[in-house]
DNA sequence: CTTGACGGGTTCCAAAAAAGAACCCACTAT
DNA sequence: ATAGTGGGTTCTTTTTTGGAACCCGTCAAG
């Protein structure tokens, strides 16, 4: 399987990572959430070459995830803004920024702090149940088969 | 700059791709959190090459998120296992699922239903701040540098 | 005692993708 | 006439994948 085709699977997971799983998008994700919208400026900022950022950047757009929008004419020049299905992406890359600042950060501490203005604190991001309310555990969660796709489920093992 | 070389830069969200954000780790990892653990599992859900996958691997159990533990001796036979570290990324993983099974769900709906145990219905994943216990949306979040880190933030655009 | 199977890889080569640098184009400003 | 800006594309070289074959220790069957 070529890594180009798993946008095949019966795997929302696998269709999610197709646009946005490979190397830089979610670095230029990042950069969105932060307010970049130029060719240039994300350029500048990832130090990727300007071809992959070309390309990372029509995937972004074609999935949606991303909007192409003039900013002025004569001559043309466009911005990529998030849209709102690119919004909903907002809670993995709180999530994965977290995870660093837990795990990976060095001596300085975490460069960037996330303040939740709505209570004034340092934003402590948890998985919440919207249906209970409630925070969740990886432990307290079961998957279920659809019934039509049998067999892509574990392999019978206890957790 | 090189993709191999984004874990130096001062950024948490950049280091901790470099351990999971690269093609096929996303997806090893969801298979992880259905209970996959033998290298031959993996290879076959994944369809990935088994150079790839032992490479990915390997990069899991250096950064902590596995372990590989013997479950028998004569022949030595391992196992990997997600460790703590590597249990705090669920919240990533929920989150990408959902987003997908929104977006990208094809006639047959998600394959997939996570179901929250606890309360009994299909989970909601919602992003949570743990100090007010509110939901929080992208737009209630402020960016502050870290003063030591000058110059990383944003383009000074509105977002 | 030879053959085959299992789990868990490593080695080889061809094909694809990324890195790095140069170039391009429409327009504006000097 | 020249230089600069935003947003790319084209070129060549290096790195990474894909695909397949091979290896190794152990057990079990014929």
């Amino acid at each position: 399987m070529r890594w180009q085709d798993i946008d095949q699977q019966p795997c929302s997971l696998a269709r999610t990572l197709a646009i946005i799983g490979d190397n830089w998008t979610l670095l230029v994700l990042r950069d969105c959430f932060l307010g970049v919208r130029r060719f240039d400026d994300f350029q500048q900022r990832l130090g990727v070459t300007r071809h992959v950022l070309s390309d990372r950047l029509r995937k972004l757009t074609e999935g949606g995830i991303l909007a192409k929008v003039a900013y002025q004419e004569r001559p043309t020049r466009h911005e990529y803004r998030l849209t709102e299905k690119g919004k909903d992406l907002y809670p993995v890359i709180v999530h994965l920024a977290q995870w660093g600042d837990k795990y990976l950060a060095d001596e300085h501490g975490a460069p960037l702090h996330r303040i939740h203005t709505t209570c004034g604190h340092t934003l402590d991001a948890q998985l919440q149940c919207g249906h209970c309310g409630n925070t969740v555990n990886a432990n307290e969660v079961q998957v279920k088969e659809n019934p039509g796709f049998e067999g892509k489920l574990l392999v019978n093992s206890e957790q």
